[in-house]
DNA sequence: TTACAACATTTGTAGGTACAAATATATAAA
DNA sequence: TTTATATATTTGTACCTACAAATGTTGTAA
């Protein structure tokens, strides 16, 4: 590998953490007057996703994005806001069944509109073929792990 | 902006987060047995990239991926490890400056060759023009903000 | 020269990530 | 049946991010 290639490789190990950095703070920003953060809005949408079926916490742990973080105190936060409740599953006691409550379904109905238009504000000016592009390589990337 | 347009600005905000999370966990993994932090990682390489100049904590914090980090509390970690001296600056003294240490030097000395290893890892399979090209769609996001 | 604003850093706090160890429950093997 | 193993979640710890407030220092205008 010449020289060029690994200024390169640093380049873009450096530009896509700072890049998925900056988008980071455009959705904490967006969702902080709602006293969400972008974890605790993740967790509600793949509730949502569950569509009253109970999610366990297994079940929202392999959806999160990042997987390694503790499930169990961000479901806390948000069984404290009434968005998200617990049941112990009755058909196998160690499991807990989440549910997301008709309050967390309104709080994400408010909330969609508002993300939708960050990430089109996000992606403005970039043509549908590059992000096609972009998202090529990014599996590329995620494959090898 | 159409529905299919929609998807693909969402799809772009998640996998970048996903793919910079990946990177992340590669580089704390291959980091970790050498007891540093990406982070305490980055600001000795920003230290060392001054070249023997003293650089403030402000200096230090202006290069760092992740601005609103708490670089004092960093530059603290890396002081207890001996890598890196903190003196108050003559002329003004409300400034800090900051030195890597030789310890440091040699342990970045190290640190190159794996991080070099992993970076080639990580861009394996991805040709020179598409790296280009990622790089050009990232600094078209990064401009907004 | 004494206020006052600007600057540089530190400290406090709430919330997260990563990893390991602990707890509780269920299933399978001796 | 007892023991061992696997499964699902919780808890503990070190470190980090984001943001705000506090501290100490410097420059400047009345």
């Amino acid at each position: 590998m010449t020289n060029d290639k690994q200024k390169l490789a640093r380049e873009l190990v450096v530009q896509s953490m700072r890049t998925s950095q900056m988008i980071t703070a455009e959705l904490t920003c967006a969702l902080h007057p709602h006293g969400l953060t972008i974890q605790q809005f993740n967790v509600l949408r793949i509730l949502r996703g569950s569509n009253g079926e109970a999610a366990s916490l297994q079940y929202v742990t392999e959806r999160m994005i990042h997987k390694m973080s503790n499930t169990t105190r961000i479901v806390d936060k948000l069984i404290e806001k009434n968005l998200v409740v617990r049941k112990q599953c009755a058909e196998n006691r160690r499991k807990i069944d989440l549910f997301i409550t008709t309050q967390g379904l309104s709080l994400l109905n408010t909330l969609d509109s508002i993300i939708d238009e960050k990430e089109k504000e996000i992606t403005h000016g970039i043509q549908t073929a590059e992000i096609h592009q972009l998202l090529a390589t990014y599996r590329k990337i995620q494959s090898k792990y």
